[in-house]
DNA sequence: CAGTGGTCTAGACCACAAT
DNA sequence: TTGTGGTCTAGACCACTGC
């Protein structure tokens, strides 16, 4: 059998779907699970893939989450994050959250060309690439790979190895402090390797943050690209004239 | 038939299926014509299901645009548009784009409670709901919702009938300056209603700007909510410490 | 009109969680 | 083992575009 396509409807059906569920959201409370997709299917007349159509959405705009083997849950509402120049750990301590990061990996590589553009090297030049996980309260929060320039830096990867704070040891062992910021933020699309370490699905909608970041001098000292799940977390900053 | 599932395989078909198109894509210009979904289904040994999988988020990243009985096509590269107090209509002129705005609605209706708090007013205080559609040389770019006082702007609705900038409006009908704004930016997912006002479809990732602003005494002006379609824009800023 | 993308169906097997 | 979500198939009809 095919769509019914009621002649006059103009919302597809798996929309219809959805607005039922979020009526349901609505009246549950996080962590309370919403009807199986197989029960979904039955009890609105429709097909099972009309009915992950309308629960990918819910999903992906961070109202339901799914485990696998498990059910669909409501989700906990959104946490915010400011965009300031302050450094990670010291941000998450100022709302009174616990901020610890994972190395992932940091090693030497020849710069390719947007990032040596960025870092003022020659093309080709090493930089450090930096790859580590944040976590808040012990939940990963974002993948952060960072790009420094590896003769102003040297030894950098080392001094890292303990987690300790990259800004941290910028000042303490380089002197360096960066001091303005360019930030470009965007949306993408998690691949399977950020999902992983996100906790998160393949697909999953993100916001990707990218700083370009410059001491006093207007020397560039970092380029960064942290990606942080989009269901889970806004940014907040304050602008003024 | 089901699907293969070779064993040990852990990336999901559909994926193999769009880092195919991603090599592609890098070989072709914007506005150059993909394979048709019935043409990559046969061509990859798939199914039509898994092919457009790979498309929706392929689409959702901003890298391709579907064009109903028409094909797909390579999409243009995203567009940066800077996070300032300066109006819509003087940020465009800054970067050498002719920006126009569409009044949808303006209305007075009974503030909910969000608002009313952010407004400074009495829940069910009356606040005028004005609703526009921003575009850029011609095509839109957001659409706004703006929340301001009834009672501090009378007669607001009347004079941006004929498309005024609304900074314009309140300095020389009200002698009011918004200087400082909290902003918050997040991912959405578009609603039909919003789709239809961008020209893009149910379900594409957004990036939603929420703007909270205030005079220099530090009175709330504004509270206004944009969507921004995520596949063709990113916010950039500036930080200092 | 033929060909494109848009939506939907019914059903299969898989991976995982809870019992 | 049972039931959940995860992935995939094959095929249908629809809406729209362009010849």
């Amino acid at each position: 059998m095919v769509a019914p396509d009621e002649r006059f409807t103009r919302a597809p059906k798996y929309y219809a779907v959805k607005q039922h569920l979020l009526e349901l959201i609505d009246t549950l409370q996080p962590g309370s699970p919403v009807p199986t997709e197989r029960l979904l299917t039955a009890q609105l007349a429709t097909s099972r893939t009309t009915v992950r159509q309308a629960l990918a959405e819910l999903v992906g705009e961070g109202r339901l989450v799914r485990r696998q083997g498990s059910g669909t849950f409501v989700a906990e509402p959104k946490v915010s994050w400011p965009l300031q120049m302050t450094s990670f750990t010291e941000q998450a301590a100022a709302t009174g959250h616990a901020a610890t990061t994972e190395l992932i990996e940091a090693t030497r590589e020849k710069a390719g060309d947007a990032v040596a553009e960025r870092l003022g090297l020659h093309p080709g030049g090493l930089v450090h690439r930096i790859e580590r996980l944040r976590l808040v309260d012990g939940t990963p929060m974002a993948l952060e790979t960072s790009h420094l320039s590896a003769a102003r830096f040297p030894g950098l990867a080392r001094l890292l190895k303990r987690g300790d704070s990259l800004y941290r040891v910028l000042r303490d062992e380089f002197g360096v402090e960066p001091v303005t910021a360019e930030e470009t933020i965007e949306t993408a699309v998690a691949s399977p390797r950020e999902a992983e370490y996100l906790q998160t699905d393949t697909g999953a909608p993100m916001l990707v943050l990218s700083r370009h970041s410059f001491t006093a001098a207007g020397e560039p000292v970092e380029w960064v690209q942290s990606w942080y799940r989009g269901d889970r977390y806004r940014f907040v900053t304050r602008l003024s004239v």
